[in-house]
DNA sequence: ACCCAGGTGGCCC
DNA sequence: GGGCCACATGGG
């Protein structure tokens, strides 16, 4: 049986409730976030992004302006700290030189626009370009990540397509909700929470086990379980 | 002593 | 255009 997309999201939304991501206080720490935790688990980004706070630095001037040893020495817990303060340092240094250090102007723009401009940034892949985008900028842009990939090949529910292909998932996911929803604020939400959703998914059920008989998507599988 | 975690870029064929 | 690999820390 095939699963509707729609159907899924409003299944995960009632079995686990809304999540309300991203948790950040302002579009900076949610940038900051979405690089620090690249293959990288959230608890870790959490001390990271304390100890930014702690040393007043979660700022697009703090982090322009600190010593590159001194970030790499801060955000060591969120680990591959090397790269990460590089990714850190050449994201500000692009918005200072290009928009003046205001993330706003960067943001609020054409999306395709925007999201060619973060992929050409060093250490800004797809899944943390639209990170930003969707949680950052408000953006219509679904996020895929590893889980959803998952999701996707053991879920009939795209059928047809290559769940090894970031776009082609992205694409699929954004035409399907976008024939339910037809505000784009409201599609913006449901993004944002859908993602969120599949994420609690995998780490409620599927921590070690590849197919976990304690999932609630059971009963909608044609194989048993996520 | 493994394996995994809200990926990305570089190199090889 | 896909298949490896390094990158690093912390928790199970």
């Amino acid at each position: 049986m095939e699963i509707k997309i729609h159907d899924l999201y409003k299944t995960l939304l009632s079995h686990f409730g809304k999540q309300g991501w991203w948790p950040a206080e302002d579009k900076f720490e949610v940038i900051v976030g979405a690089i620090l935790t690249q293959n990288t688990a959230w608890k870790n980004v959490e001390k990271a992004i304390d100890r930014l706070k702690k040393e007043k630095v979660l700022s697009l001037d703090g982090i322009l302006n600190i010593e590159r040893e001194v970030l790499k020495e801060l955000i060591k817990p969120s680990g591959f700290y090397n790269q990460k303060a590089d990714r850190l340092k050449s994201f500000v240094e692009y918005i200072d030189k290009n928009y003046k250090g205001n993330l706003n102007l960067f943001l609020h723009r054409d999306t395709n626009k925007v999201r060619e401009e973060l992929l050409s940034l060093n250490g800004i892949g797809l899944e943390t370009a639209d990170s930003i985008l969707l949680y950052a900028g408000d953006h219509a842009i679904f996020v895929v990540d590893a889980y959803t990939r998952r999701l996707c090949k053991r879920l009939p529910l795209l059928k047809g397509m290559d769940c090894d292909d970031y776009e082609s998932i992205r694409k699929k996911i954004e035409r399907e909700l976008k024939r339910k929803i037809k505000d784009e604020k409201e599609l913006v939400k449901i993004y944002k929470e859908f993602h969120a959703l599949i994420v609690k998914l995998a780490k409620t059920y599927c921590k070690k086990k590849p197919v976990c008989k304690k999932c609630p998507l059971m009963k909608k599988c044609s194989f048993g379980g996520v």
